[in-house]
RNA sequence: GGCCUGGUAGCUCAGUUGGUAGAGCAGAGGACUGAAAAUCCUUGUGUCGGUGGUUCGAUUCCGCCCCAGGCCA
Protein backbone atom coordinates (compact mmCIF):
# COMPACT_ATOMS: atom_id res chain seq x y z
CA UNK A 1 0.00 0.00 0.00
CA UNK A 2 1.84 2.85 -0.98
CA UNK A 3 -0.96 6.23 -1.21
CA UNK A 4 -2.51 6.52 2.31
CA UNK A 5 -5.73 5.03 2.92
CA UNK A 6 -8.27 5.99 4.70
CA UNK A 7 -11.81 4.98 5.29
CA UNK A 8 -15.06 6.95 5.64
CA UNK A 9 -18.43 5.46 7.18
CA UNK A 10 -21.82 7.25 7.21
CA UNK A 11 -25.34 6.45 8.39
CA UNK A 12 -28.16 7.91 9.67
CA UNK A 13 -28.55 8.07 13.57
CA UNK A 14 -29.26 4.81 14.74
CA UNK A 15 -27.90 2.66 11.87
CA UNK A 16 -24.75 1.00 13.83
CA UNK A 17 -21.81 2.86 13.18
CA UNK A 18 -19.85 2.37 16.35
CA UNK A 19 -20.94 -1.17 16.36
CA UNK A 20 -19.34 -1.24 12.96
CA UNK A 21 -16.40 1.11 14.06
CA UNK A 22 -15.79 -1.46 17.17
CA UNK A 23 -15.83 -4.23 14.81
CA UNK A 24 -12.56 -2.75 12.56
CA UNK A 25 -10.79 -1.75 16.07
CA UNK A 26 -10.59 -4.87 17.31
CA UNK A 27 -9.57 -6.01 13.72
CA UNK A 28 -6.92 -3.08 12.43
CA UNK A 29 -4.87 -0.48 14.10
CA UNK A 30 -7.68 2.04 13.37
CA UNK A 31 -8.22 5.88 14.80
CA UNK A 32 -11.98 6.87 14.57
CA UNK A 33 -12.64 10.41 13.41
CA UNK A 34 -16.37 11.56 14.57
CA UNK A 35 -18.18 13.49 11.59
CA UNK A 36 -21.12 14.77 14.26
CA UNK A 37 -21.59 18.44 14.58
CA UNK A 38 -23.05 17.54 18.16
CA UNK A 39 -20.42 14.90 19.87
CA UNK A 40 -18.15 17.93 19.56
CA UNK A 41 -19.34 19.46 22.40
CA UNK A 42 -18.20 18.70 26.26
CA UNK A 43 -21.47 17.30 28.74
CA UNK A 44 -23.88 16.26 25.91
CA UNK A 45 -22.62 12.65 26.42
CA UNK A 46 -26.74 11.11 26.70
CA UNK A 47 -28.56 12.83 24.12
CA UNK A 48 -25.59 12.49 21.22
CA UNK A 49 -25.29 8.93 21.82
CA UNK A 50 -20.86 9.60 22.19
CA UNK A 51 -19.01 6.05 22.67
CA UNK A 52 -18.72 4.67 25.36
CA UNK A 53 -15.35 4.31 27.52
CA UNK A 54 -15.13 0.73 26.38
CA UNK A 55 -15.25 1.82 23.16
CA UNK A 56 -12.90 4.68 23.37
CA UNK A 57 -10.45 2.14 24.75
CA UNK A 58 -10.29 0.11 21.60
CA UNK A 59 -9.61 2.85 19.53
CA UNK A 60 -9.29 6.61 20.00
CA UNK A 61 -11.52 8.71 19.24
CA UNK A 62 -11.08 12.37 17.98
CA UNK A 63 -13.02 15.47 17.58
CA UNK A 64 -15.25 14.59 20.34
CA UNK A 65 -15.46 16.81 23.28
CA UNK A 66 -13.73 19.60 21.94
CA UNK A 67 -16.05 22.25 22.45
CA UNK A 68 -17.96 23.84 25.53
CA UNK A 69 -21.79 23.84 24.77
CA UNK A 70 -21.71 27.68 24.32
CA UNK A 71 -19.36 27.77 21.80
CA UNK A 72 -20.49 26.59 17.79
CA UNK A 73 -18.48 24.31 15.25
CA UNK A 74 -18.31 24.69 12.21
CA UNK A 75 -18.15 22.60 8.16
CA UNK A 76 -14.57 24.91 7.84
CA UNK A 77 -13.46 23.97 11.30
CA UNK A 78 -14.36 20.16 11.06
CA UNK A 79 -12.63 20.19 7.07
CA UNK A 80 -9.48 21.77 8.75
CA UNK A 81 -9.48 19.31 11.55
CA UNK A 82 -10.15 16.17 10.43
CA UNK A 83 -7.45 16.87 7.26
CA UNK A 84 -4.89 17.66 9.73
CA UNK A 85 -5.84 14.50 11.74
CA UNK A 86 -5.62 11.87 8.95
CA UNK A 87 -2.60 13.18 8.13
CA UNK A 88 -1.14 12.53 11.82
CA UNK A 89 -3.29 9.69 12.10
CA UNK A 90 -0.80 8.24 8.64
CA UNK A 91 1.98 9.46 10.59
CA UNK A 92 1.63 6.89 13.33
CA UNK A 93 0.76 3.95 10.55
CA UNK A 94 -2.92 3.73 11.73
CA UNK A 95 -5.63 4.13 9.26
CA UNK A 96 -8.41 6.86 10.06
CA UNK A 97 -12.02 6.03 10.07
CA UNK A 98 -13.92 9.14 9.83
CA UNK A 99 -17.55 7.46 11.10
CA UNK A 100 -20.55 9.91 11.75
CA UNK A 101 -23.70 11.18 10.25
CA UNK A 102 -23.04 14.75 9.38
CA UNK A 103 -22.99 14.88 5.77
CA UNK A 104 -22.30 18.29 5.05
CA UNK A 105 -18.90 17.21 6.76
CA UNK A 106 -18.22 14.93 4.48
CA UNK A 107 -19.65 16.86 1.42
CA UNK A 108 -17.02 19.87 2.85
CA UNK A 109 -14.48 16.87 3.04
CA UNK A 110 -14.76 15.26 -0.58
CA UNK A 111 -15.78 18.69 -2.17
CA UNK A 112 -14.23 21.40 -0.24
CA UNK A 113 -15.45 24.43 0.60
CA UNK A 114 -15.39 27.89 -1.14
CA UNK A 115 -12.87 30.59 0.70
CA UNK A 116 -15.50 32.05 2.10
CA UNK A 117 -14.65 34.18 5.32
CA UNK A 118 -15.91 32.39 8.71
CA UNK A 119 -18.95 33.41 10.92
CA UNK A 120 -19.44 36.37 12.50
CA UNK A 121 -21.16 36.61 15.67
CA UNK A 122 -21.39 40.48 15.94
CA UNK A 123 -22.25 40.62 12.28
CA UNK A 124 -25.52 37.98 12.77
CA UNK A 125 -26.46 39.79 15.75
CA UNK A 126 -26.85 43.06 13.76
CA UNK A 127 -28.52 41.07 10.71
CA UNK A 128 -30.77 39.51 12.67
CA UNK A 129 -31.82 42.95 14.47
CA UNK A 130 -32.72 43.94 11.06
CA UNK A 131 -34.52 40.96 10.45
CA UNK A 132 -36.89 41.86 13.70
CA UNK A 133 -37.68 45.00 12.44
CA UNK A 134 -38.40 44.37 8.57
CA UNK A 135 -39.03 41.11 8.10
CA UNK A 136 -36.77 38.35 6.64
CA UNK A 137 -38.59 39.00 3.17
CA UNK A 138 -37.19 42.38 3.03
CA UNK A 139 -33.65 41.56 3.87
CA UNK A 140 -34.26 38.93 1.08
CA UNK A 141 -35.16 41.16 -1.47
CA UNK A 142 -31.88 43.15 -0.39
CA UNK A 143 -29.51 40.16 -0.60
CA UNK A 144 -31.43 40.06 -4.57
CA UNK A 145 -29.94 43.33 -4.97
CA UNK A 146 -26.60 42.80 -4.30
CA UNK A 147 -25.78 38.55 -5.34
CA UNK A 148 -29.42 37.58 -7.43
CA UNK A 149 -27.71 34.74 -8.24
CA UNK A 150 -27.98 33.73 -4.37
CA UNK A 151 -31.12 35.51 -4.02
CA UNK A 152 -32.34 33.37 -6.64
CA UNK A 153 -31.62 30.15 -5.05
CA UNK A 154 -32.41 30.70 -1.34
CA UNK A 155 -36.23 31.23 -0.32
CA UNK A 156 -37.30 34.18 1.17
CA UNK A 157 -38.24 31.96 4.27
CA UNK A 158 -35.11 30.95 5.05
CA UNK A 159 -33.63 32.99 7.45
CA UNK A 160 -30.58 31.28 7.83
CA UNK A 161 -29.57 31.17 4.53
CA UNK A 162 -30.31 35.10 3.82
CA UNK A 163 -28.08 35.89 6.70
CA UNK A 164 -25.44 33.86 5.54
CA UNK A 165 -25.36 35.45 2.23
CA UNK A 166 -25.45 38.51 3.57
CA UNK A 167 -22.66 37.93 5.83
CA UNK A 168 -19.82 36.74 2.95
CA UNK A 169 -21.24 39.95 0.86
CA UNK A 170 -20.38 42.56 3.59
CA UNK A 171 -17.44 40.42 5.16
CA UNK A 172 -15.80 39.83 1.65
CA UNK A 173 -17.03 42.70 -0.14
CA UNK A 174 -18.28 40.24 -3.04
CA UNK A 175 -20.93 37.99 -3.42
CA UNK A 176 -21.34 34.69 -1.66
CA UNK A 177 -22.24 33.34 -5.58
CA UNK A 178 -19.25 34.78 -7.16
CA UNK A 179 -16.54 32.94 -4.64
CA UNK A 180 -18.89 30.23 -4.62
CA UNK A 181 -17.90 29.95 -8.22
CA UNK A 182 -14.19 30.54 -7.38
CA UNK A 183 -14.17 27.27 -5.38
CA UNK A 184 -11.00 24.87 -5.91
CA UNK A 185 -11.27 21.22 -6.64
CA UNK A 186 -9.59 19.69 -4.03
CA UNK A 187 -8.81 16.07 -4.46
CA UNK A 188 -8.03 14.14 -0.92
CA UNK A 189 -4.34 13.33 -1.17
CA UNK A 190 -4.95 9.67 0.47
CA UNK A 191 -7.37 6.66 -1.10
CA UNK A 192 -10.35 6.49 0.63
CA UNK A 193 -13.25 3.35 0.70
CA UNK A 194 -16.91 4.46 1.55
CA UNK A 195 -19.16 2.84 3.21
CA UNK A 196 -22.92 3.95 3.56
CA UNK A 197 -25.07 2.23 6.44
CA UNK A 198 -28.51 2.41 5.03
CA UNK A 199 -31.61 0.54 6.29
CA UNK A 200 -33.98 -1.27 4.08
CA UNK A 201 -37.08 -0.67 6.09
CA UNK A 202 -37.42 2.28 7.36
CA UNK A 203 -40.47 1.22 9.94
CA UNK A 204 -37.30 -0.49 11.56
CA UNK A 205 -35.42 2.10 11.97
CA UNK A 206 -37.89 4.16 13.87
CA UNK A 207 -38.78 1.60 16.09
CA UNK A 208 -34.68 1.58 17.16
CA UNK A 209 -34.87 5.41 16.85
CA UNK A 210 -37.39 5.07 19.54
CA UNK A 211 -36.24 2.36 21.45
CA UNK A 212 -33.01 4.69 21.75
CA UNK A 213 -34.52 8.03 22.88
CA UNK A 214 -36.37 6.32 25.15
CA UNK A 215 -33.20 5.03 26.71
CA UNK A 216 -31.93 8.47 26.89
CA UNK A 217 -34.46 9.39 28.90
CA UNK A 218 -34.04 6.94 30.71
CA UNK A 219 -30.32 7.71 30.78
CA UNK A 220 -31.04 11.11 32.58
CA UNK A 221 -31.05 13.13 29.30
CA UNK A 222 -33.45 15.58 30.97
CA UNK A 223 -31.24 15.75 34.20
CA UNK A 224 -28.20 16.39 31.71
CA UNK A 225 -29.66 19.37 30.22
CA UNK A 226 -30.56 20.76 33.61
CA UNK A 227 -27.05 20.24 34.52
CA UNK A 228 -26.05 21.80 31.74
CA UNK A 229 -27.98 25.15 32.15
CA UNK A 230 -26.82 25.21 35.26
CA UNK A 231 -22.93 25.19 34.59
CA UNK A 232 -23.34 27.43 31.08
CA UNK A 233 -24.80 30.04 30.14
CA UNK A 234 -26.71 29.12 27.22
CA UNK A 235 -29.31 29.85 25.28
CA UNK A 236 -31.82 28.44 22.77
CA UNK A 237 -30.13 29.53 19.68
CA UNK A 238 -26.94 28.48 20.36
CA UNK A 239 -26.22 25.27 17.83
CA UNK A 240 -25.40 22.84 20.59
CA UNK A 241 -29.01 23.28 22.35
CA UNK A 242 -30.65 23.49 19.26
CA UNK A 243 -29.35 19.69 18.53
CA UNK A 244 -32.33 16.61 18.40
CA UNK A 245 -32.83 15.67 22.22
CA UNK A 246 -31.65 19.23 23.55
CA UNK A 247 -34.23 21.62 21.90
CA UNK A 248 -37.22 19.23 23.22
CA UNK A 249 -35.43 18.86 26.68
CA UNK A 250 -34.72 22.57 26.46
CA UNK A 251 -38.67 23.54 25.81
CA UNK A 252 -39.56 21.21 29.18
CA UNK A 253 -37.29 23.28 31.44
CA UNK A 254 -38.59 26.38 29.91
CA UNK A 255 -42.39 25.41 30.82
CA UNK A 256 -42.90 25.76 26.84
CA UNK A 257 -43.95 21.94 26.35
CA UNK A 258 -45.14 19.14 29.21
CA UNK A 259 -42.48 17.00 29.93
CA UNK A 260 -45.53 13.96 28.44
CA UNK A 261 -44.60 15.08 25.24
CA UNK A 262 -40.79 15.08 25.30
CA UNK A 263 -40.54 11.29 24.43
CA UNK A 264 -43.23 11.98 21.11
CA UNK A 265 -41.41 14.89 20.24
CA UNK A 266 -37.81 13.56 20.80
CA UNK A 267 -38.06 10.23 18.53
CA UNK A 268 -40.36 12.58 15.66
CA UNK A 269 -37.21 14.69 16.13
CA UNK A 270 -34.80 11.63 15.46
CA UNK A 271 -36.93 10.49 12.88
CA UNK A 272 -36.55 13.49 10.21
CA UNK A 273 -33.30 14.10 11.03
CA UNK A 274 -32.57 10.00 9.71
CA UNK A 275 -34.75 11.15 7.01
CA UNK A 276 -32.30 13.96 6.06
CA UNK A 277 -29.63 12.13 6.31
CA UNK A 278 -31.10 9.48 4.45
CA UNK A 279 -31.70 12.20 1.81
CA UNK A 280 -27.96 13.00 1.48
CA UNK A 281 -26.48 9.42 1.31
CA UNK A 282 -29.43 8.59 -1.74
CA UNK A 283 -27.70 11.61 -3.50
CA UNK A 284 -24.02 11.26 -2.78
CA UNK A 285 -21.81 9.32 -5.66
CA UNK A 286 -19.11 6.46 -4.44
CA UNK A 287 -20.41 4.63 -1.44
CA UNK A 288 -20.34 1.29 -1.09
CA UNK A 289 -24.17 0.52 0.59
CA UNK A 290 -24.76 -2.12 3.12
CA UNK A 291 -27.78 -2.67 4.68
CA UNK A 292 -27.93 -1.51 7.95
CA UNK A 293 -30.62 -3.70 9.79
CA UNK A 294 -28.03 -7.44 8.70
CA UNK A 295 -26.96 -8.82 11.73
CA UNK A 296 -23.67 -9.66 10.35
CA UNK A 297 -23.15 -6.32 9.14
CA UNK A 298 -20.45 -5.16 11.19
CA UNK A 299 -18.48 -8.59 9.88
CA UNK A 300 -18.98 -7.66 6.38
CA UNK A 301 -17.73 -4.15 7.28
CA UNK A 302 -14.18 -5.49 8.46
CA UNK A 303 -13.85 -8.19 5.65
CA UNK A 304 -14.78 -5.34 2.90
CA UNK A 305 -12.22 -2.75 5.03
CA UNK A 306 -9.51 -5.87 5.32
CA UNK A 307 -9.35 -6.48 1.56
CA UNK A 308 -9.17 -2.64 0.76
CA UNK A 309 -6.23 -1.80 3.39
CA UNK A 310 -4.53 -5.39 2.05
CA UNK A 311 -4.20 -4.82 -1.34
C1' G B 1 -80.59 0.41 33.24
C1' G B 2 -81.68 6.13 32.34
C1' C B 3 -79.76 10.92 30.82
C1' C B 4 -75.83 13.95 28.64
C1' U B 5 -71.58 14.72 25.40
C1' G B 6 -68.61 12.81 21.76
C1' G B 7 -67.35 9.14 17.49
C1' U B 8 -64.53 13.30 10.66
C1' A B 9 -56.87 11.88 7.57
C1' G B 10 -51.92 7.77 11.58
C1' C B 11 -52.93 11.63 16.15
C1' U B 12 -55.54 16.22 18.12
C1' C B 13 -59.51 18.67 16.24
C1' A B 14 -62.39 22.33 12.82
C1' G B 15 -66.38 22.29 9.38
C1' U B 16 -70.54 21.37 6.09
C1' U B 17 -77.92 26.59 7.68
C1' G B 18 -78.35 18.98 3.14
C1' G B 19 -74.77 19.39 -2.97
C1' U B 20 -69.39 13.62 -0.32
C1' A B 21 -64.54 18.03 3.79
C1' G B 22 -59.85 21.03 6.04
C1' A B 23 -55.97 22.75 9.70
C1' G B 24 -51.94 21.64 13.11
C1' C B 25 -48.88 17.60 14.30
C1' A B 26 -46.92 12.98 12.43
C1' G B 27 -45.50 10.56 7.77
C1' A B 28 -43.34 10.79 2.58
C1' G B 29 -40.16 13.15 -1.27
C1' G B 30 -36.54 17.00 -2.13
C1' A B 31 -32.84 21.03 -1.38
C1' C B 32 -28.38 21.80 1.14
C1' U B 33 -20.78 25.46 0.95
C1' G B 34 -18.15 28.00 8.22
C1' A B 35 -25.31 26.96 12.85
C1' A B 36 -26.08 21.41 9.28
C1' A B 37 -28.73 16.91 15.11
C1' A B 38 -29.34 23.39 11.50
C1' U B 39 -32.46 25.86 7.90
C1' C B 40 -35.92 25.55 4.06
C1' C B 41 -39.32 23.65 -0.17
C1' U B 42 -43.21 20.22 -1.93
C1' U B 43 -46.96 16.77 -0.50
C1' G B 44 -53.78 15.83 2.62
C1' U B 45 -59.62 10.58 -1.11
C1' G B 46 -60.66 10.05 4.37
C1' U B 47 -66.77 3.66 3.78
C1' C B 48 -67.10 12.05 7.90
C1' G B 49 -68.90 4.92 13.78
C1' G B 50 -72.85 1.24 11.62
C1' U B 51 -77.61 0.65 9.68
C1' G B 52 -82.58 1.99 8.15
C1' G B 53 -85.57 6.36 6.80
C1' U B 54 -86.83 11.44 4.75
C1' U B 55 -84.82 13.75 0.20
C1' C B 56 -83.36 14.58 -6.68
C1' G B 57 -79.14 14.23 -3.25
C1' A B 58 -77.26 12.79 3.70
C1' U B 59 -71.15 13.03 6.56
C1' U B 60 -74.82 17.04 7.65
C1' C B 61 -82.00 15.99 9.40
C1' C B 62 -84.83 11.69 11.95
C1' G B 63 -85.05 6.45 14.13
C1' C B 64 -82.44 2.32 15.88
C1' C B 65 -77.73 -0.01 17.01
C1' C B 66 -72.40 -0.07 18.39
C1' C B 67 -68.18 2.31 20.87
C1' A B 68 -65.83 6.02 24.38
C1' G B 69 -66.21 9.51 28.39
C1' G B 70 -69.27 11.87 32.13
C1' C B 71 -73.55 12.27 35.34
C1' C B 72 -77.72 9.72 37.69
C1' A B 73 -79.61 5.08 39.51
Amino acid sequence: MNTPRAVFLLGPTASGKTAAALSLAQALPIEVVSVDSAQVYRGMDVGTAKPSAAERAAAPHHLVDILEPTEAYSAGRFRGDALRLVREIHGRGRIPVLAGGTMLYFAALEHGLADLPPADPALRAEIEARAAREGWPALHAELAGVDPQSAARIQPTDPQRIQRALEVHKLAGEPLSALQARRPAPSLSFEVLRIALEPSQRAVLHERIAARFRAMLHAGLLDEVRGLRSRYRLDAALPSMRSVGYRQAWQVLEGEAPEETLEYRGVAATRQLAKRQLTWLRSMQGLERFDALREDVPRMIRERVERFIGD
